[in-house]
RNA sequence: GCUUCCUUAGCUCAGCCGGUUAGAGCAUCUGACUGUUAAUCAGAGGGUCCCUGGUUCGAGCCCAGGAGGGAGCGCCA
């Protein structure tokens, strides 16, 4: 077989018959009688398959023996027009080559459906179904898509340090990074506590929560950039909305107030559901038929129409007067429960909603004091089904705001004494947000479960494959 | 971390009020069938009813503890 390999996807778009190809890939199901045999073959370039069609002349009963549901073949032949009605071409096959057998008896994928729950005990093995390819050539190009709007607006992409060397971002439970002895590690002279000065970095050291900060770095000086990368949370979050390694998408960029922010925000949502609705409509075809008949009505709803802004005092008010009873009550001051952001998307608004301006106090540090000494200029970016898929502000630019709010807040001034800096040295009003890039995903691809959108996922008592 | 539900064949699940030998569909194996489409048809094999203990003449079923999983909530992106 010297001839090239083809991918599926691109035999499948052939308009170029009567010609030899080779495919190699991974058999779906095989079928058929004594005369002639079906062998479904997909190589990951695609949701569909390509049709194999072995006669029996060619191919006795025995020579097919080992081309089972989870083998692996290398295919020649030519390329047909299909005499068959599913599909448009097809091999007709002069070689069969199995790469790697599949005992039938012990693998455990079949061709009819699996549950979820089943597949994310076989994590190695998920990603040949058709639901775990589709999700996964999504998540793909959602990254792909990423870069290029950024790329295309003029922004730079920034690596932020995966360890950090301060615990201060505020964001939840850190990983602890160290390479001192789990037994009997050096201790400080009062016997207190672990000396972290002996530690390779000579501090205490963490897995990023954030590269938000770092990220304001390089806003003061590139203007306009956004980091994408891993982030952890050790947070023992057991829902299908949190992972405790995430990707995280974080534009900052200089001289933007929290209307740019808004703009921005909304408009890289739109572009990234449109790009998907462009370039994945084979799978998520699929995945509106196999998970969620609204899926693809509710993408481009949102490709459509505006988001609707309001502030969180304007939330409260409308959430006080609501009929629907909820379980725990709204008060100006605190923050809302998962099911008042819900009723707001879902029932009230039925669309994704911007809020703004929330209480200072149950907001970050560095969010930008509004002139009434009450809110910050903070925006939450609330979808349906999913929640907070974005979370940003206006930062505070003023040094002397800032470190009151450090105070207040008991923010340790020594740590971030860098981050103060960029306010004492030429400071410019900025903005930037987070977005989940897995909530992202499960709203995209109508996925149910966070765990479902990740290769492999992390989460409280689970770290296998 | 809290609340709640679930765990029966390889997979998905049924199993009545606690009662004799635990069932179905799919998968697997065998056979039939000249183009199938999650092929179809016939037959066969396949069980630590999650684990431990208890109640009972008798437990898949009731009770207690444990393990694993799901959903909701909290924390958040």
């Amino acid at each position: 077989m010297s001839l090239r390999r083809t991918s599926v996807q691109a035999l499948l778009g052939s308009q170029e018959l009567e010609r030899e190809v080779v495919v190699n890939g991974w058999v779906r199901t095989r079928r058929g009688n004594k005369y002639v045999q079906f062998i479904a073959v997909n190589d990951g370039s695609s949701i569909h398959n390509i049709q194999v069609v072995a006669d029996a002349e060619k191919f006795p009963e025995e020579s097919l023996k080992d081309v089972t549901t989870g083998s692996c073949v290398a295919v020649r032949g030519q390329l047909v027009a299909s005499q068959g009605k599913g599909q448009s071409v097809e091999i007709q096959a002069a070689e069969i080559t199995v790469l790697g057998k599949a005992d039938p008896e012990e693998y455990p994928l079949q061709k009819k459906g699996h549950s979820l729950e089943f597949l994310r005990e076989i994590a190695h093995l998920r990603p040949r179904t058709n639901t775990f390819g589709a999700v996964l050539r999504v998540r793909h190009a959602l990254a792909f898509a990423v870069h290029q709007y950024f790329n295309d607006h003029g922004f730079y992409y920034i690596h932020t340090p995966i360890i950090t060397g301060s615990d201060a971002e505020g964001a939840g439970q850190m990983f602890r990074v160290t390479t001192l002895p789990d037994q009997n590690p050096p201790l400080t002279e009062d016997k207190a506590g672990v000396d972290y000065k002996q530690d390779f970095f000579g501090k205490q050291t963490n897995l990023t929560v954030s590269g938000q900060l770092e990220g304001e770095v390089a806003a003061m000086a590139l203007g306009k950039v956004y980091t994408f990368g891993p982030t952890f949370r050790a947070e023992n979050s057991n829902t299908a909305r949190h992972l405790a390694e995430f990707w995280m998408i974080e534009p900052e960029v200089a001289f933007n107030d929290l209307q740019d922010n808004m703009e921005l925000a909304e408009d890289f949502l739109k572009y990234l559901v449109r790009y998907a609705l462009d370039k994945c409509a084979d799978d998520l075809q699929f995945l509106n038929d196999q998970y969620d008949k609204e899926l693809l009505e509710r993408l481009r709803f949102v490709v459509d129409n505006d988001f609707q802004r309001l502030t969180y005092t304007e939330a409260v008010e409308i959430l006080k007067s609501a009929k629907k009873k909820f379980e725990f009550p709204v008060d100006w001051g605190t923050d809302l429960q998962s099911e008042h952001e819900r009723y707001l998307v879902e029932k009230h608004f039925k669309k994704p909603v911007i809020l703004t301006d929330y209480p200072k106090d149950i907001k970050a540090f560095y969010m930008k004091l509004n002139d009434d000494d009450k809110t910050v200029r903070a925006m939450d970016v609330l979808f349906p089904g999913i929640g907070e898929i974005i979370g940003g502000s206006q930062r505070e630019e003023d040094l002397e705001k800032l470190r009151a709010r450090m105070a207040a807040m008991h923010v340790p001034e020594d740590e971030l004494w860098w981050y103060m800096e960029l306010r004492k040295f030429g400071t410019a009003p900025h903005a930037g947000f987070g977005l989940g890039f897995e909530r992202l995903i499960l709203f995209v691809t109508g996925m149910a479960n966070i765990r479902d959108v990740i290769p492999f996922p992390r989460f409280p008592k689970n770290a296998e494959f």
